[in-house]
DNA sequence: TAACGCATGTAATACGTTACATGATTCT
DNA sequence: AGAATCATGTAACGTATTACATGCGTTA
């Protein structure tokens, strides 16, 4: 159940809407997991009822700030420590790359240099926010991005440069 | 629709049955997507149905080996061509990455070391296999597994060594 | 005041996992 | 002969996506 576990997570990093739980998702959380609201609406009703998470206001157009509670925290930190990890993956993006050596080198290339431009791109924003996020000099709870620090990115982009060449 | 092309793909790399194909999920492409052999066999008789793939031989214990038809070959190009990729990506174990700064210093290293002992491990499997496969002097279709020339395993130790350090 | 973005929710469908089930062949 | 592995299949359940649905608050 990692939907649980990444909403908690998100949640102990700063309380949030469902709302901003979603953009959360899709900007800081997007190499790891992804969710959309009709999901975790009704997950944070689950974690709720559980015990693991509960409202702690209510604002503007009957938006409702959620945050962890200590059973929740607890059973984020055993999850973590104790939870032996699923290892599986879906990765659409490695399963084309993958894949690509089944073209013919003109076409793989034409994929590719699509691939490379998408990671520069995707790269590029990743660093603007992590910029943003220290130029306001938070402290507590993640930087924005994940990836930063990973250096995935790189890795990809040399990959793919380098398979470009190759294929020429 | 991943797994379709996924199996389309496995299969035009080399015919195999339902059996070796959920083999080949586990170790060739255990990265990038994963399926179970519930789905992937029904999922060959839908191909069937659609014309895509078909069975080119009958073996012992009542196993039958499938390969790619020429419509096969065409929908996996064209997917691989003209389909927009999904981004999205489900990898529990980039999320636990993500989250273990939740955590103390001291637990979070714990977990670390934990993370570092299976990369490790997996990289070892993987580069064993690519030697076997280079060994063997085959050509054609794929090496056997996909993470070999991405890079991504040093690049995942190197980090999880400097996250260990610096919870030193 | 109209359009846009914020904000939440549910229903139908599709995809994926776990568990159940069975039989053939090979190895010890 | 018995155990292990090869090999296929389905049913029940859980997870995720798409589409439908509604209303509030801000901005142009």
């Amino acid at each position: 159940m990692s939907l649980r576990h990444a909403i908690l997570g998100l949640l102990e990093s700063a309380p949030a809407t469902g709302y901003e739980l979603t953009q959360r998702f899709d900007i800081s959380l997007n190499t790891a997991w992804h969710a959309r609201h009709s999901q975790i609406y009704p997950e944070l009703a689950k974690l709720e009822e559980a015990g693991l998470a509960e409202v702690i206001g209510e604002g503007p157009r009957n938006s409702r700030t959620w945050a962890v509670t200590d059973a929740g925290r607890q059973e984020l930190r055993r999850w973590l420590i104790e939870v032996e990890p699923s290892r599986h993956q879906r990765n659409e993006t490695a399963l084309r790359w993958f894949l690509v050596f089944l073209l013919a080198p003109d076409e793989r290339r034409a994929v590719l240099e699509r691939e490379l431009a998408y990671v520069e791109r995707q790269y590029a924003e990743l660093r603007a926010l992590g910029d943003q996020f220290d130029a306001e000099g938070k402290t507590g709870g993640f930087r924005p991005v994940m990836d930063l620090g990973f250096g995935m990115h790189e890795t990809m982009i040399a990959w793919l440069r380098k398979q470009i060449e190759e294929a020429r």
